[in-house]
DNA sequence: CACCGTCAAGTCGCA
DNA sequence: TGCGACTTGACGGTG
């Protein structure tokens, strides 16, 4: 089985999809945007090859407004070529991936045009998997939809509405249960009705839940039997609540006890595949896949260590020595303990002193590279943060400039400058 | 260069 | 009946 994430990186440099608005689209723009985009989503199938990471859903935003007539370019023959060479490293690398259209994309909809408009964009995405020539294991994740006060009738669009779609998108389609509307006994009912596989989302279940209620582990066998062996292996989501945020959003990270009781209790003979949905993308994927699988050692661990260390040492000196006094046993594999440990450094909150210090020590990297006038810019700013007129964004900016102009390698594949971490 | 409004989609809930 | 919220990250104009 395997533990994926979607579409988009952290901590990595130069792995940033581009859109174009409406008003930009023509074809010179399209094709650049398109060109880049195909070589991000190379680049996302390398990485996940090398983190062994072996599930990822591919971004709907790949070709922009790949379904609309907004897009006049012929990308599917344009890029051919670079479709088929990243499908081949796909299937080499035994990656699964998915598709998952948006909220916007409405099959069950009363309107017809809204109707058109998402079975094109279902054209849109199947077509994604055909042009990497990638079987019907590799799904496209689709919501029910509206309710329109008639949840029988639009249930009974939606059913009329997918026998409307070609074969080929019905056998890589899979409908999953939502936060809002289609409680997962509801989509059970019309997956088992209409030969559908269906994907349980742990959390769209506990704010959206179906009565009498039932266990994660109940729904997902149920789910089980809709899964036949064309489809490839069941697939799930799982999400953590993040906390004091509103119902339904997104943990920034997952925290990776809760994840291994709800793992042990559902999944102990590694008979599904998770697709985590969290903010902190590869990264949760990388902790959770190191915490479950066997094909991880101490080495791996240290090497996230390296790309995490200093943001530790800028919330907590002491969690820092506890990592690395943790990791000095090169016998053991303290995975819970070494994640469980960063978890609790990032709850720590950012404080002035303790953010110079670990700043100065990433300093040492430059201070015999630098120029007078670097060194000077950076005490500066130095005293600037401390006096609270920039912010640590803009310091560690700086920081990056240098380590880019100067290459250090190390820093450069650290996390320490992403900046969704400094909030 | 930092900051923040805008974009793009369909449905639903609240004036 | 009409309009804002919902959602998301990147774009792109402003200061």
């Amino acid at each position: 089985m395997s533990i994926g994430f979607a579409c988009l990186t952290l901590g990595l440099y130069d792995y940033q999809f581009r859109t174009v608005m409406a008003k930009n689209a023509n074809k010179e723009t399209l094709y650049e945007v398109i060109n880049h985009n195909l070589t991000i989503l190379d680049k996302m199938i390398d990485y996940c090859a090398e983190n062994k990471i072996y599930m990822y859903r591919i971004s709907s935003d790949l070709i922009p407004f790949g379904s609309s007539p907004i897009n006049q370019l012929p990308w599917e023959s344009l890029f051919q070529e670079k479709f088929i060479s990243i499908g081949k490293k796909i299937i080499e690398n035994r990656i699964r991936v998915s598709l998952h259209p948006g909220q916007y994309t409405v099959l069950n909809s009363f309107k017809e045009d809204v109707v058109d408009r998402a079975i094109l964009d279902l054209i849109y995405h199947n077509k994604i998997l055909d042009l990497l020539k990638i079987d019907s294991t590799h799904k496209i994740i689709l919501h029910i939809g509206g309710a329109y006060q008639n949840k029988q009738a639009a249930i009974q669009n939606f059913e009329n509405n997918y026998k409307r779609l070609n074969p080929d998108i019905q056998s890589r389609l899979v409908i999953e249960n939502d936060d809002k509307i289609y409680t997962i006994e509801e989509v059970l009912q019309i997956g088992e009705k209409c030969q559908i596989p269906v994907v349980y989302d742990n959390l769209h279940n506990q704010i959206n839940p179906s009565f009498p209620l039932q266990s994660d582990k109940e729904w997902i066998e149920r789910c089980a039997r809709t899964w036949k062996p064309k489809d490839g292996k069941q697939k799930t989501h799982y999400s953590q609540q993040a906390k004091g945020k509103k119902s339904g959003s997104h943990s920034f990270t997952i925290d990776i006890e809760t994840f291994l009781q709800y793992y042990r209790s559902t999944n102990s003979h590694h008979q599904f595949d998770i697709m985590l949905e969290v903010k902190d993308k590869n990264l949760s994927a990388i902790k959770c896949n190191q915490a479950v699988f066997d094909y991880f050692s101490i080495t791996d661990l240290e090497k996230e260590w390296a790309k995490y260390k200093y943001l530790v040492l800028e919330r907590s000196p002491n969690i820092y020595q506890a990592i690395r006094l943790l990791l000095q046993s090169k016998k053991e594999y303290p995975v819970v303990a070494f994640y469980s440990l960063l978890e609790e450094a990032f709850a720590v909150r950012l404080q002035t002193s303790v953010v110079c210090n670990s700043l100065e020590h990433v300093w040492g990297y430059f201070k015999d590279k630098a120029t007078l006038t670097e060194k000077k810019k950076f005490f500066s700013m130095l005293e600037k943060y401390k006096t609270g007129i920039i912010k640590l964004q803009q310091i560690k900016r700086y920081l990056f400039r240098l380590a880019t102009s100067y290459q250090i390698t190390y820093l450069l594949q650290s996390y320490y400058f992403e900046e969704d971490f400094i909030n």
